[in-house]
RNA sequence: GGGCCGGUAGCUCAGCCUGGAAGAGUGCCCGCCUUGCGAGCGGGAGGUCCCGGGUUCAAAUCCCGGCCGGUCCA
């Protein structure tokens, strides 16, 4: 199909809608009215409906709109699918869910695993920070919206439905449902690309609003310029609720259509004045025209005030405290979904992308010397959130500590960060200078965190002028963009997926039986004699954090070890060490019974002691990640603090107290609806599994979660589990390492073994009252030692003092001291120089043989004012001695050591002496 | 995951660039002054310079590797 038979939909024909050319951007577009001259889109039309809304029904909520929606699609025989979270934790390149069809990429957009309804219709929480400057100024941008939609997945041999009833059903949804007249609806042909597809789209527009995007996903996109039609066609729409919400009422801007009661009611506690809806609508329909990406702000609100006939001091007035209110209410509600989804804030990864948003809350408020206590503006927005996310109310004394405690953070940031602007500052000041560097700027907001308007605020007040770049942060970015290196890991078995394609799926057996140690299979193919594939297999490859099993493959010429096994796409690869089989014949698969037992245990404990995690930590634990070992197993979980000893002993005895209860522990298929329905989300721990049928594991009244892998029968079955150790592996992210069973066993006899081989380093018996008793007398000696030591050293100290007066004489008037000393510490040396030096106006000389060496250290030391009076520099007079022994040397001023190349002392003793005289006459001629 | 900044006395930090005898302020202890408090004056204790290697006659300082904290960006 044609590039422009995909936008020559009956619907047009039927209708008698005309296409036309945009006067003003070129773009074609579709519409009932003769008389249209523009697309309808912004910046070629205005905003008309702003305090003029278009003819259709006056929904009393947004909830209304997205019922409407729901139930509309579902009467057109589309089946409605629950929200997916705002955390994209199935996707490895992005964080957040950014648009409806993210809930499906990759795997069903691949073909890979069937979409849990076909047509579906959803109404997706979606989180999109590109925008993230504009939220609260344009009145249009939001960082949380719902995008509501419809799907269908034309994955061959199944045909759903294409463009001709993709753009019928948006027709009679907004002129049959909402009651808007058709000739209000524009038709803009245009092309969309994104997460690697591409294809034709529909921009809907009404009213100079785009209320809906219907795009025709049918290309690949290899690069820039290429793009390779795809086997499966994808019907992606994205209907914005809050837009669509907002076009029906007619409100000044999106923030006061969706946020009403949260921004009546933050405006009366901050005792701001109220805006006139008449002056917000104007500047919206202004900020329509413009894109503040492509201009500053400042040249945005002069642009306005102009428009405005006012000056912009005076519209900044009015203005700033409401974009305040606007953007506190779209940041703060982004943060509960957020933060009721799991995320836990943090200094990497989604975690940051929260701390972002909290931090530019409370950067926003502190700019304007408002102090409100942060988490009473997030408790302003549960409910509205409640609305979408019911599940917002059971952790929402969580989400109000975490965001006091990031509250609290930041305010610590930006105190350390005050003084570190206050000591550059003083640099400045003592070089004479009065302008910090852009350089200090980039410096103080990258590595400390300190936006650049505090350090202005800071800066004025010492009288130092600090010039922010319109474009700081794009420079910012730019400097990480140089930074930043792509590399590419090549899997080994990536390349294999080509050749296996025409394979059929290999049967799991392990599924059936997770018991099962032996079993016979057909060889259906063998690739370089290294990579077998059966047609069915109790292998479990690597998955879900559990290993792949090991084990052999005995066949009719000899058997072959197989040394890992991974699942691609639903073919089961087995890599083999040793003599392969041939193809077509049938083997006998053993596996390392023992080792699997053991991972089985591991991972049912796994969700034993994340279950008990989650009950005693609360529910915003969530799985960060999980790998499964043999001996010790290890679990990633979220939480916003570290974890106590106390708190590390209850999620363990709680996870012991479920293995003594042997609760049966059930693994089946059953529909991703139904089970949702009954475990909710906390389902996919290990990632959202978007099938239409998941495997749940579920132990009976205690956990369920969605999980490919082998499991015990039973939770008396791992027989005991112990935390040997957690640590906080990155900030939000506590990672629990456990022993399970048999292992357990044998980390005591580790522990034993250690015990024993203490016992012999303390020459005690090894139990461990003795070990303990030992280990206290021997600490108390050692200290006994250390003070008697220290008490001889003193002593020698002395001495040496003495000494060293003792043998003063005078060297051309000039008081020397000049010792020798065989195998003194260094620092004795210093510290006797160094007493001896500050008591006595004199030059010191210390030789100190060192017999194990074979060498002399030579220590000079002056006292101060006599150093400066005859001007000598001991580091001069070691080079002299040194050099005469083939030794080296140096110093400077009143202190200088070496070494020489000798033992005998007296040598260099009278060398010493020599050296001296030469030096005191030198200086006095 | 990557870039950047940092780790020195109980606390806040200087010293590091340019290697050469471990420092300041504060808190602590003792004494003096004062009716007492506050404060002042004098004295004192307090150190794994994050850890491990390397270079060097000599490393807090330079180099390499790690650990920990902070921060920015994906």
């Amino acid at each position: 199909m044609s590039r422009e038979e995909l936008y020559f939909v009956e619907l047009f024909k039927r209708e008698g809608f005309i296409r036309k050319k945009c006067k003003i951007c070129g773009r074609y577009f579709w519409t009932l009215r003769e008389d249209q001259e523009v697309c309808g889109d912004q910046p070629c039309t205005d905003y008309t409906f702003i305090l003029n809304p278009p003819p259709s029904i006056r929904p009393s909520s947004m909830d209304e709109v997205r019922e409407r929606f729901l139930s509309f699609f579902e009467r057109r025989g589309h089946t409605r699918v629950k929200r997916y979270p705002v955390v994209a934790r199935w996707r490895e390149d992005v964080y957040l869910v950014g648009a409806s069809i993210y809930d499906f990429q990759p795997w069903v957009t691949e073909g890979i695993v069937p979409p849990p309804a076909n047509p579906l219709v959803i109404s997706q929480p979606c989180i999109r920070l590109t925008d993230v400057d504009n939220v609260g100024r344009s009145g249009r941008h939001l960082t949380a919206f719902e995008m509501m939609a419809h799907h269908a997945f034309n994955i061959p041999p199944m045909e759903v439905y294409w463009n001709n009833e993709t753009v019928e059903l948006c027709f009679d949804f907004f002129t049959k449902e909402l009651k808007i007249p058709p000739e209000e609806i524009s038709f803009i042909e245009d092309w969309w690309s994104g997460g690697g597809n591409a294809g034709e789209d529909f921009e809907v527009l009404i009213r100079g609003l785009e209320v809906a995007t219907l795009v025709f996903m049918h290309y690949r996109v290899l690069d820039e310029e290429k793009v390779v039609p795809m086997e499966n066609r994808i019907v992606d729409t994205g209907y914005g609720l809050e837009r669509i919400y907002w076009l029906l009422t007619g409100r000044p801007t999106i923030y006061d259509a969706v946020f009403p009661n949260f921004i009546e009611k933050l405006r009366t506690r901050l005792g701001f004045e109220r805006v006139s809806d008449d002056l917000l609508a104007k500047i919206t329909r202004i900020s329509g025209k413009l894109d503040l990406k492509k201009m500053s702000l400042r040249k945005f609100r002069e642009f306005i005030a102009k428009s405005l006939g006012m000056e912009i001091d005076e519209l900044e007035k009015i203005t700033t405290p409401q974009e305040l209110l606007y953007t506190l209410a779209d940041h703060s509600k982004s943060v509960v979904l957020m933060l009721t989804d799991g995320v836990v804030p943090s200094n990497s990864g989604a975690g940051y992308l929260v701390r972002l948003l909290i931090r530019r809350m409370l950067r926003a408020m502190y700019s304007m010397n408002v102090e409100y206590p942060l988490t009473e503006v997030v408790a302003l927005q549960i409910p509205h959130v409640a609305t979408i996310v019911p599940e917002v109310k059971e952790v929402e004394d969580k989400v109000l500590e975490i965001v006091d405690l990031e509250e609290r953070k930041y305010r610590e940031v930006l105190r350390r960060g005050r003084k570190v602007v206050e000591k550059l500052i003083e640099d400045v000041v003592r070089r004479g200078g009065k302008e910090l560097s852009l350089d200090s700027l980039i410096e103080l907001y990258d590595s400390h965190g300190i936006p650049p308007e505090v350090v202005t605020d800071v800066a004025s007040r010492h009288g130092i002028s600090v010039t922010i770049p319109d474009n700081f942060y794009t420079i910012l970015a730019e400097k990480h963009q140089r930074a930043r290196v792509e590399e590419r890991i090549e899997d080994e078995y990536t390349r294999l997926s080509t050749i296996l394609k025409d394979l059929p799926p290999t049967q799991q057996l392990y599924y059936d039986d997770p018991y099962l140690i032996e079993f016979t299979a057909r060889v259906l193919k063998v690739i370089d004699g290294k990579y077998v594939v059966l047609d069915r297999t109790a292998f479990y490859p690597e998955g879900g954090g559990q290993p792949a099993d090991v084990g052999e493959l005995v066949h009719e010429s000899g058997k072959c070890r197989v040394i890992d096994v991974k699942l691609i796409g639903n073919i089961i690869v087995h890599k083999i060490e040793g003599s392969a089989p041939k193809e077509g014949e049938v083997v006998k698969g053993v596996i390392d019974y023992t080792r699997r037992r053991l991972l089985m245990r591991a991972h049912t404990a796994t969700h034993i002691v994340l279950a008990a995690a989650r009950a005693v930590l609360g529910k915003h634990v969530w799985q960060a990640g999980a790998q499964k070992d043999p001996y010790i197993s290890r679990l990633d979980i979220t939480h916003y603090k570290h974890l106590t000893h106390d708190e590390v002993k209850k999620i363990e005895m709680l996870a012991n107290d479920i293995v003594l209860k042997n609760l049966p522990v059930k693994t089946y298929f059953i529909e991703r609806e139904k089970a949702e329905a009954k475990f909710g989300f906390t389902l996919y721990q290990g990632g959202v599994v978007p099938a239409r049928v998941i495997r749940v594991v579920e132990i009976e009244g205690f956990d369920a979660q969605a999980c490919g892998g082998t499991h015990c029968r039973t939770t008396g079955e791992v027989g005991a589990i112990k935390v040997v150790k957690w640590e906080r592996v990155q900030e939000g992210v506590i990672r629990l390492y456990f022993t399970v069973g048999p292992s357990l066993v044998r980390y005591t006899d580790e522990i034993e073994e250690k015990l024993r081989e203490i016992a012999r380093v303390l020459n005690c018996s090894p139990d461990v009252r003795t070990i303990e008793q030992s280990t206290r007398s021997l600490v108390e000696r050692l200290k006994e030692t250390s003070e008697k030591l220290s008490r001889y050293y003193r002593i020698t100290r002395d001495l040496l003092l003495q000494l060293l007066k003792a043998s003063t004489s005078h060297v051309r008037g000039v008081s020397c001291a000049v010792c020798s000393f065989k195998n003194l510490d260094r620092d004795v040396v210093n510290e006797v120089l160094k007493d001896f030096t500050e008591s006595t106006r004199a030059l010191a000389v210390v030789l100190n043989l060192l017999e194990d060496r074979g060498i002399i250290e030579v220590y000079v030391a002056a006292n101060k004012e006599l150093c400066h009076q005859l001007g000598i520099d001991c580091g001069d007079v070691v080079t002299k001695v040194v050099k005469e022994f083939g030794g080296r040397g140096g110093g400077r001023g009143t202190y200088g050591m070496g070494i020489c190349r000798s033992t005998d002392l007296s040598k260099v003793e009278d060398k010493v002496k020599e050296i001296l005289e030469e030096v005191f006459r030198s200086e006095k001629t």
